[in-house]
RNA sequence: GGACGAGUGGGUGAGUGGCUGAAACCACAUCCCUGCUAAGGAUGCGUACUGGUAACGGUACCGAGAGUUCGAAUCUCUCCUCGUCCA
């Protein structure tokens, strides 16, 4: 959540940031303005509440001494009313802010560059060369049914579209990845957690998929449980609500989930293959951060992710996020895509986002700093999408029969 | 699914309507004293918002929410969690 009194003190520095996100200066104004009537509000209620209190008290000592009690309570009675009406307009000034200011997206970093969507992102570097096919390489799809690998069909038969299943070293890959990708991670730091891939409202609110977002979310029916879109849920709400000691941070966290996201909006988008699938599994990084400490441990992240598609040999580019493409909770954020031969481009396969504060105030994370209480920093990325990383190593590992070389860093994942 | 019990500050735990933001003990921090198989003493020690340059105040929080009352950790209701017993 946005700092309410960064806004009240800086309002023109605040307001001209958060336009690069689209956020409007009326809507700040506006929610400038209710933090104003709602402080207005609860200074009232609470003056209210102070005399009644000493009154009450009063009415303590008048009981005792066996004193006439009439007159206080005519007094107090009629404060009451008062307190009442007082309490229901701060209510209504509180619900009214909250819905506006947790709608408001963080505060992108100024290194983040103005851009409508992804085609303004900036490359920052490339790390390895595709290499030259003396034949047009296949996709993915292709690969994957002519192998036994990935059955699209039968997934769409259990499910509905955007579901697959896999058989065979189609799934032993997937297997193996994870496996591969949680050493790797745990090689860098990164302690191995599991998780509840259903979480309630107040983790997703935590993290800023909700109140925004809930349209993307599959909800159980009768129940305010939600499947995660992705481990960062949970991973960062486990410290939700806590105040952790300066020696516990950094928490370098790694945990492998499914994944489930209705992909409202994508429609069209992507509907063959394994791109972009209702159910993935991914391997997630999240790091509850000292402030001081997250940009270093950020730069961490996007290597230990790109170090994973190095060592699978796989090439792939960094990109700076551009505003428009920037989510809702990031300062910042750089991907990692992938080279698909057969599709000739560059795909996102991993996703690392800084988020500062924005996802500590929300969920409450803080830190004891000397006498203070301070805000964590929270970090979040993907280490990797697994069927992504599969879809790649398809496509980069092809040979003209069709026929796919395994990675030699997953042979030993394979009993090879 | 049914019955009963419990949820209090970092921990143990007292507190059944006003003198309780909360005893006591432990832990922790600072200071003092002192040396012998170690301890003793003093003080401090929750969080959020808010007023004030500050000193120092105000409001809220005893699982969560709602209610009764002039006043609630304490009474009522709903929910959640944990324990024990039953199915």
């Amino acid at each position: 959540m946005i700092d309410l009194k960064l806004v009240q003190k800086d309002f023109d520095t605040i307001s001209k940031k958060l336009q690069r996100k689209g956020v409007s200066s009326e809507l700040l104004e506006e929610l400038r303005l209710k933090n104003e009537e709602l402080k207005k509000a609860k200074s009232n209620f609470e003056t209210l509440q102070a005399l009644q209190n000493s009154m009450s008290k009063e009415f303590g000592v008048y009981k005792r001494e066996g004193k006439d009690i009439s007159e206080l309570k005519a007094r107090v009675d009629a404060n009451k009313l008062v307190i009442t009406e007082a309490l229901d307009i701060q209510r209504q000034k509180q619900e009214a802010l909250e819905s506006l200011a947790m709608a408001i997206p963080n505060i992108p970093d100024d290194s983040v560059p103005d851009g409508e969507d992804e085609e303004d992102n900036i490359e920052l570097v490339k790390v390895l060369t595709p290499k030259k096919f003396t034949f047009t390489p296949k996709e993915h799809w292709e690969l994957a049914e002519n192998n036994g690998w990935i059955d699209f069909e039968r997934g769409v038969k259990l499910a509905t579209s955007r579901f697959s299943a896999s058989f065979g070293m189609g799934a032993r890959l997937e297997r193996a990845l994870i496996n591969f990708m949680l050493d790797f991670n745990r090689s860098r730091g990164f302690e191995e957690v599991s998780v509840p891939q259903l979480v309630n409202r107040q983790a997703l609110e935590g993290t800023g998929q909700l109140p925004k977002f809930e349209d993307d979310l599959y909800k159980m029916e009768g129940m305010e449980l939600f499947l995660i879109p992705t481990a960062e849920v949970p991973v960062t709400n486990l410290f939700q609500d806590e105040i952790l000691s300066v020696d516990a941070l950094p928490k370098k966290m790694t945990a492998y989930t499914s994944c489930f996201r209705k992909e409202a909006g994508a429609a069209g988008r992507d509907t063959r293959g394994m791109i972009r699938q209702h159910q993935f599994h991914k391997v997630e990084l999240v790091t509850i951060a000292h402030p001081d400490e997250s940009e270093k441990i950020f730069d961490e992240m996007v290597s230990c992710a790109s170090d994973i598609l190095t060592a699978l040999e796989l090439p792939h580019r960094l990109v700076n996020l551009c505003t428009g493409d920037l989510g809702f909770g990031a300062a910042y954020t750089t991907d990692i895509e992938v080279w698909l031969p057969g599709q000739n481009t560059y795909r996102e396969i991993s996703s690392i986002s800084n988020t500062r504060e924005f996802q500590a105030r929300r969920a409450k994370i803080r830190f004891k700093d000397g006498k203070k209480n301070r805000f964590v920093h929270t970090l979040n990325g993907s280490s990797l999408a697994v069927g992504r990383t599969l879809v790649a190593i398809m496509e980069n590992y092809q040979h003209e029969d069709g026929s796919i070389d395994i990675p030699e860093v997953l042979k030993p994942y394979l009993g090879m």
